[in-house]
RNA sequence: UCCUCAGUAGCUCAAUCGGCAGAGCGGAUGGCUGUUAACCAUUAGGUUGGGGGUUCAAGUCCCUCCUGAGGAGCCA
């Protein structure tokens, strides 16, 4: 645990309009707060007591690190105190002084408790781990456990210095449709938006469900990525991004797969894909340093509990280039490297988790971009290459958890974008929009996706999706 | 969706070849003059995930369903 005042320092403490004091604004300066009465209010960890006297940990959430709260039999209501419930939530007043034990440098000696609500008695959260399969379980009180307060103020703070790193650089931030009524964004399977009765909907001349009559008038679904919409707002902006929700109802059960998810999607007008892969090191880059600096309890603690080797990884990668190889090379590593394969690597065939596993983990030791993969696994919209053969995509994989960006430059020139809609089996009709923005004044530009929860795992060190989302929606699980 | 493993007290787990269902933590009660997942003592707590089967006997073996985890595919 660091010492006092690195608690996560963005913005001014809180409680500057509260009647009370928080424990981040003692913990960032407590030394002008020595032998002043103060009042906090939040939730008990834990409490250890003896026949005399009694410590309670207190937790208020503006801070990862707890208040010790003292007190003894000088309280009138001593007794009951000591029985309040893991839990329960707490007004409390006393003075603020330094503390004699070795634990913390401060503690609240306590004139007055009070409980301002009780919990029960089969409160589920002990003094002691709980496995992460059974926090699961109860995604409305794992917020009261250590690792998952670190986890969602890590997430928040992530969001933020994505939002920072965009908008000190002008980029506008573009809030996409989550309706959409396109079936054509390319990836994976859709859910379904629909107000007809499922039981009975209306049918047309040929027997089939008539959408023309659903709330929307046609079939809708939720958006699996706001690429294509953002690029209209790229090709008038210059510099955009979307930061949203996306939907996959893809039957994925892995640890890295949510139905829910969050996308960062910048999208950068007169770039190629240098740019793109510029773009996406210096932003990773940001965010790393950010955090690191604003949440250091929180880092400390990942650290120490979660993954040992977090900090010097992240701070290797904020500080190291990032490795840029084409797949054509990372295919010819792969199959020089006398490594024994269960898909033997093979130009034209996708590049496997255990490939990748092997790059970043073996190889290269750090994030690597892996370029220009063959045009036929590679959607539409990617620009084709001189070669012919492929595209200019990108992936950044990083080590532990595999692929954390996708990008291209996007193919802007119309005729080859036509031919290579009708190539791929796809209707020109449903793009007709998207092909006018290659009609009126079109222009080389690039963007990517980045998994939100997989850049706030690569952060933290957790190691499963469904740890790093409020409230996870994954294929048979949507409880809360 | 496929493969593998798992499901026993509130939690984490044990139970030998099929032979009396147990421990630690948590809870309750009592003790303890500075604790740090405090400590010491006492105590309550079970339809062994659901259903079916084999057997004198099933937590244990078989079938099936459900749920979860890990891996794969798909991707971010």
């Amino acid at each position: 645990m660091p010492a006092a005042g690195f608690c996560a320092t963005i913005g001014a403490p809180r409680g500057g309009t509260m009647a009370w004091t928080t424990v981040k604004q003692i913990d960032s300066d407590y030394k002008p707060l020595l032998d002043r009465e103060l009042e906090v209010r939040g939730w008990i960890r834990t409490q250890r007591e003896s026949k005399n006297f009694a410590f309670i940990e207190l937790n208020d959430g503006s801070c990862f690190r707890n208040l010790q709260v003292v007190y003894d039999t000088g309280l009138a209501n001593f007794a009951e105190v000591a029985k309040f419930p893991l839990g329960t939530s707490l007004k409390v007043t006393g003075t603020l002084v330094a503390s004699p034990g070795a634990g913390q440098p401060f503690e609240l000696k306590a004139a007055s408790i009070e409980a301002v609500g009780l919990s029960a008695l089969d409160y589920p959260l002990q003094k002691k781990r709980h496995s992460f399969e059974f926090l699961r379980t109860i995604p409305h009180l794992r917020t009261r456990s250590n690792t998952f307060m670190a986890v969602f103020r890590v997430r928040s703070l992530l969001a933020f210095a994505l939002h920072r790193f965009f908008h000190e650089r002008g980029f506008v931030y573009v809030h996409t449709p989550i309706i959409t009524g396109s079936d054509c964004e390319g990836a994976g399977q859709m859910f379904r938006v629909t107000t007809l009765d499922p039981l009975h909907p209306p049918v047309d001349a040929e027997g089939a469900v008539d959408y023309s009559q659903d709330f929307f008038g046609r079939e809708t679904s939720l958006t699996v990525s706001g690429q294509l919409n953002v690029e209209g707002f790229c090709l008038a902006f210059g510099r955009v991004y979307t930061f949203g929700p996306t939907f996959r109802a893809e039957n994925s059960n892995t640890q890295r797969h949510a139905s829910e998810f969050w996308m960062i999607e910048p999208e950068i007008a007169f770039a190629d894909l240098g740019d793109d892969m510029r773009l996406a090191e210096d932003m990773l880059k940001y965010v790393i340093r950010f955090v690191l600096e604003q949440a250091p309890q929180e880092m400390e603690f990942f650290n120490r509990f979660i993954d040992t080797g977090l900090l010097q990884r992240l701070q290797l990668v904020a500080g190291a280039e990032f490795e840029r190889i084409t797949y054509t090379r990372a295919i010819e590593l792969l199959q020089g490297s006398g490594q024994k394969f269960n898909f033997p690597p093979e130009w034209g065939k996708d590049i496997q988790t255990e490939h990748e596993r092997y790059l970043t983990d073996q190889v290269f030791r750090k994030p690597v971009f892996v370029t220009d993969y063959p045009k036929d696994i590679k959607a539409f919209y990617m620009r084709l290459n001189d070669d012919g053969r492929t595209v200019a995509a990108m992936d950044l994989l990083v080590p532990e958890i595999g692929e954390i960006i996708g990008g291209s430059q996007r193919e802007e020139r119309h005729d080859v974008l036509r031919r290579r809609i009708a190539e791929m089996g796809l209707k020109e009709e449903d793009y007709r929009w998207y092909l006018d923005l290659r009609r009126f004044g079109g222009a080389p530009h690039a963007g990517f996706g980045l998994g939100f929860e997989r850049a706030v795992m690569y952060l933290t060190g957790m190691e499963n999706i469904r740890d790093v989302i409020p409230y996870p929606r994954t294929p048979k699980s949507a409880e809360f």
